[in-house]
DNA sequence: TGATGGATTTCGACG
DNA sequence: CGTCGAAGTCCATCA
C-alpha cells in the first residue's frame, strides 16, 4: 500500500463525469492497484476512486501541465471498462510504502439473517400459539423469509426487514398474491416485521390488511441462546 | 488527518457487532474524529469504521491486553447512538500527521437528472410527433419524471432510471393508477426508460403493457448542445 | 458468470 | 430535522 499526501486535481470519466477541483488530499494505491481520493472530512467514502481490477500509470506532466505546477500525473484505468481516472500531483507532502499482506477480513453478527434466526426461534413474538412452518420458504418469485401458522392453524408468511421501506411492502404483497392462490395455504395472512417501520410503510401496509411487527434486536438477542452467538 | 499503519484487531458494536482479527492495516483518522480502518485490498469501503460525528480517545492497554502484546487501546464512540469501535494496536509501522484543509468537493455530470434532462430535449426518442408536457410532473404521490403527449394527443408517463430495476416499474404503475383517476389525462400510457433494463423489470413491465426504452447515455449527449455541458 | 437483495450503506434534495 | 430516492453504489449469495 502506498500513502501520498498531495495538493491534486482529478478527472473521473465513466458511467459519469466528476471533477475534483486543486486540493490537499490522501491519495491511497492499493496492493491490487486501486486507488481512493480522501479529503479531511466526509464519510468512509472517499471523494473519488478507482475499483479493482485496474491499473495505474504514473508519467510525467505534459510541458502546459508543468507550466500550472503539475509534478505527476496518474492515469488509472479499469481493465474491464472504460472507466478511466486522471490525478494531477502538484506539491507532495508525503509519501511512504507499507506491505500489509492478506487480511483475515470480517466477521459479521446481526443482520437481516440474524433476525431471521431470532425470529424463528421466538416465532411466538407473531403471537401465541404460532408455529413455524419454515424459513426461506420457496415460491415462484423467490423464497418468503418466514412462513408460519397461527393458533387457528391457518397460514402467515412473514417479510423481516432491518428497516422497513415501502418496497418490503410490495415484495410482501406479492408473495401473498402468490401464495394466497394455492388452496392448500389460503388464507394467508402478512406481517412486515422490521427493526424501524417507516410510517408509509405502515399506512401501505394496513392498507392493504397487512400487519406490522417491530422486532427488539437487544431484546430478541438477550432472549436467545447464547452459545449460539459467535462472540 | 493522521495516518497509523499498525498491526490491529477491532471490534464494533453498534447497529451490528463486526470483529476485526489482528493484521496489519491502514488507520485513518480524519480531522472531525471519524477513524477508517483499511486492508491493502477491497474496495474503497474500508473493513471498519467510525463515521462523524464521534470522539476518538487513546488510552494505555489493560495489563491483561498489554501481556497480548497491545500498546495501544483507541476507542470511537459515536456522539448521537450507541455505536462504538475498538482498536487495539500491536506494532505501529507507521505514523503521520497531515494537515489538509477543507475540501472544495466534486464536480458531477451525468446523473439521472441530466438524463431527464436529455430525454426532455429530445422527446422524438419516445417516438415520432411526442410533445412534452412538463418534468417532474406532480402528483399526490410524488413526481412524475416526464409527461409527454404522443401524436395522436394521449397522454404518456415516463418513469426514468439509469438502471431499470424492478421498483422502477413498481412506481411507474403506482403512478399510472392514480394518473387513469383523472378524467382530463386518461387513458395514460406508461414507459419505462433506462440506461440498462433488467429482464425481469422488462418482463413485469410488458406484463403490465409498459412499454421500455433503452437510453444511451453516449447518443444522447452527442446530440445535446454542448455549451450547456459543465466541462 | 449474471442476477438478486442487503447495507454499520452514504449522500443530496426537499418539505 | 426527518423522509425519500439515487448511487461510479458495493457486496455476498445463489442460480
Amino acid at each position: 500500500m502506498r500513502l501520498v499526501v498531495a495538493d491534486c486535481s482529478a478527472l473521473y470519466t465513466g458511467r459519469l463525469t466528476a471533477m475534483l477541483p486543486p486540493a490537499t488530499r490522501l491519495l491511497v494505491v492499493k496492493a491490487d492497484g486501486s486507488v481512493l481520493i480522501h479529503s479531511d472530512g466526509g464519510s468512509y467514502k472517499p471523494l473519488n476512486w478507482m475499483s479493482p481490477p485496474c491499473t495505474l500509470a504514473v508519467r510525467e506532466p505534459s510541458e502546459e501541465a508543468a507550466e500550472r505546477g503539475v509534478t505527476q500525473v496518474w492515469t488509472v484505468q479499469h481493465a474491464k471498462s472504460d472507466d478511466r481516472l486522471e490525478v494531477e500531483l502538484f506539491t507532495v507532502h508525503h509519501e511512504s510504502a507499507h506491505d500489509l499482506g492478506i487480511d483475515p477480513g470480517l466477521v459479521k453478527d446481526g443482520v437481516e439473517a440474524h433476525l431471521q434466526e431470532l425470529l424463528a426461534e421466538q416465532i411466538a413474538l407473531l403471537g401465541d400459539g404460532h408455529t413455524l412452518v419454515r424459513r426461506e420458504y420457496p415460491t415462484a418469485i423467490g423464497p418468503v423469509d418466514i412462513l408460519a401458522r397461527d393458533g387457528s392453524g391457518s397460514t402467515v408468511a412473514v417479510e423481516i426487514k432491518r428497516r422497513g421501506d415501502i418496497d418490503g411492502v410490495e415484495q410482501l404483497t406479492r408473495y401473498l398474491d402468490l401464495l394466497n392462490r394455492d388452496p392448500m395455504l389460503a388464507p394467508v395472512r402478512g406481517v412486515y416485521a422490521a427493526q424501524e417501520i417507516k410510517p408509509q410503510a405502515r399506512v401501505l401496509a394496513h392498507d392493504r390488511g397487512i400487519a406490522t411487527l417491530l422486532l427488539d434486536y437487544e431484546t430478541m438477542r438477550g432472549a436467545d441462546d447464547p452459545t449460539t452467538r459467535l462472540f
